[in-house]
DNA sequence: GGGACGATGTCCT
DNA sequence: GGACATCGTCCCC
């Protein structure tokens, strides 16, 4: 699982269809000998310029330019800053521009470097929001750009959800710009996921999520 | 050219 | 629950 990267016709599909997919996928990094590895457990959708949240909503400019041009590159931005977002360029042949936020991913390779990176040994807490994940996953400004489908310093691997594991789908987090949309998908149950549905910051205690959320349909890639 | 603010995380109370 | 770190972008002087 994870090794082989995901072919680009997987992200010229609707940007929310894809959001949905990437969970359970595997990022990797491979960052001179080492490689670190995380499975997909929580994104969000942002649709380029009919979403006022996203940062192509006004136009291919500057560094949104990313999000209109080829699918499966990686667009990373600098928030509050401290932090780095790391997004997949994701849309339809019919849509200009859209992109999905890694927001959480589930240790798999790497953890020990993971720890040293995040400075805690808390491994609920080493890849649990954006800004953590890529700290961990030592992704910055320098792999802005960066092709995903092909073996190099960051891809997205293959891999599927679990029979058992179920899709939520909640609002976007930290988002002020656009009403409330719907936009934000989890792995339901996973413990590794940041801001549980309609609660605060999840803490192991809160967790496992069960029955009772909004769901959307559990589906599976087709390799 | 400058000021406000953000797709966040951490520490403190 | 709230302050704040800290800087790239955007938007409006």
């Amino acid at each position: 699982m994870g090794t082989t990267p995901l072919p680009r016709i997987f992200y010229a599909r609707d940007t929310l269809e894809v959001a949905k997919d990437l969970l359970g996928k595997v990022l990797v990094r491979s960052a001179g000998d080492r490689k670190l590895a995380g499975r997909i457990v929580e994104v969000e959708a942002y649709k380029g310029l009919s979403d006022p949240a996203s940062h192509a909503y006004r136009g291919e400019n500057g560094r949104a330019r990313l999000m209109f041009g080829e699918v499966g590159r990686c667009y990373v931005y600098f928030v509050y800053g401290n932090h780095y977002c790391v997004n997949v360029v994701a849309k339809s042949s019919r849509a200009k521009a859209g992109a999905v936020l890694l927001r959480a991913l589930e240790p798999l390779t790497g953890v020990e470097v993971m720890r040293r990176n995040r400075g805690t040994e808390d491994k609920f807490r080493l890849t649990s929001g954006p800004g953590r994940l890529t700290r961990a996953m030592e992704i910055d400004l320098k792999l802005y750009g960066t092709d995903l489908t092909k073996l190099g310093s960051l891809y997205i691997g293959d891999g599927g959800l679990r029979p058992e594991e179920v899709i939520v789908t909640a609002a976007r987090v930290g988002v002020t710009r656009a009403g409330q949309r719907p936009w934000r998908f989890l792995i339901a149950g996973s413990e590794y996921v940041s801001v549980s549905p309609g609660q605060g910051a999840v803490s192991k205690t809160q967790l496992p999520l069960k029955a009772g959320l909004p769901q959307a349909k559990s589906r599976r890639y087709r390799q």
